[in-house]
Parts: structure tokens; C-alpha cells; sequence
DNA sequence: CTTCTGACA
DNA sequence: TGTCAGTA
């Protein structure tokens, strides 16, 4: 049974699909911050999981990390699919980037990661509260 | 017409 | 980073 098709992407729709220039891309590139394959032509041919970490890198980019800092954050996908801290260090980071979001109300449960960090943040306020009421 | 590499006001 | 050149 096949996993979802490894479908070529072009550098067009890299483009399209992340805002980054091609002049970006290929310069993200240079600096082994991504992996793509290469065609007969020597065409970069894209895999989702470029385009993810290139959203990604645009995204750390923009909170002012390095190149380096970034390619040290990121790792390479082969060691995300051996050690398996890797993937708990990629949900940990998940959380710090989603939970800096504004989060209203509760009840909009549509950001996870802001909600279970607002919680765990407000624990020890919400103790010293109730500490108090109580004496 | 689009991508690629190398180079530089 | 943008952009121009010369290819493929």
C-alpha cells in the first residue's frame, strides 16, 4: 500500500505556495537549509516536506534567527525520522511558536497550543489567587 | 516561457 | 536580495 505520492513540486509553486522569491529559495538552499531533489535537467523538485520547512524557515527568519541558528534548529529530516527527541523538540517548539497568539476566550478551543500554554503559564498565578482568597 | 548558476550597482 | 547574463 502506497503513502501519499511524493509528487514533484515546481519551483513556481514553491513560490506561490510559501511568498518566498525563487532568489530566497534557491539561497535557503545554498545554505543546506533544504533538501530538494533534482531532475534530469537539473530542476529543483520539491517534496511537501521542503515546502514545510520553508514556511518554517520563513517563519524564524522573520522573528530575526540566523541562517545558522536556523539550520541548527531545524536539523537535517534524516535525523528527525532516527532520534526521537527530535520530534518532541519539533512539538515543544510547535507550542512556543502557536502559544504567543492572542487567545480571547476559551471557548474558541481552535488553538490548542495557545490554550494548553496559557494554562500551564497561569498555574502558579492562579494558586497564589486562590492562596490568598483563602487566608 | 521558466529555471539554473554565478556575479555584482 | 534584486537583477542581469547565458544556458538548458
Amino acid at each position: 500500500m502506497s503513502m501519499k505520492k511524493d509528487k514533484h513540486i515546481t519551483m513556481r509553486e514553491a513560490k506561490e505556495r510559501t511568498g518566498l522569491t525563487s532568489r530566497q529559495i534557491r539561497y535557503y538552499d545554498e545554505q543546506n537549509l533544504i533538501f530538494p531533489a533534482r531532475s534530469k535537467g537539473n530542476q529543483r523538485l520539491f517534496s511537501e516536506s521542503d515546502l514545510q520547512r520553508l514556511l518554517k524557515i520563513k517563519k524564524l527568519l522573520a522573528a530575526g534567527n540566523s541562517i545558522e541558528t536556523i539550520r541548527l534548529k531545524m536539523k537535517t529530516p534524516q535525523a528527525k525520522e532516527i532520534d526521537p527527541y527530535a520530534q518532541l523538540s519539533e512539538f515543544e517548539d510547535s507550542i512556543n511558536d502557536y502559544a504567543d497568539e492572542e487567545l480571547d476566550s476559551l471557548y474558541p478551543v481552535s488553538n490548542r497550543f495557545a490554550l494548553l500554554k496559557k494554562l500551564t503559564f497561569n498555574d502558579h498565578d492562579i494558586n497564589d489567587q486562590e492562596f490568598e482568597e483563602e487566608n
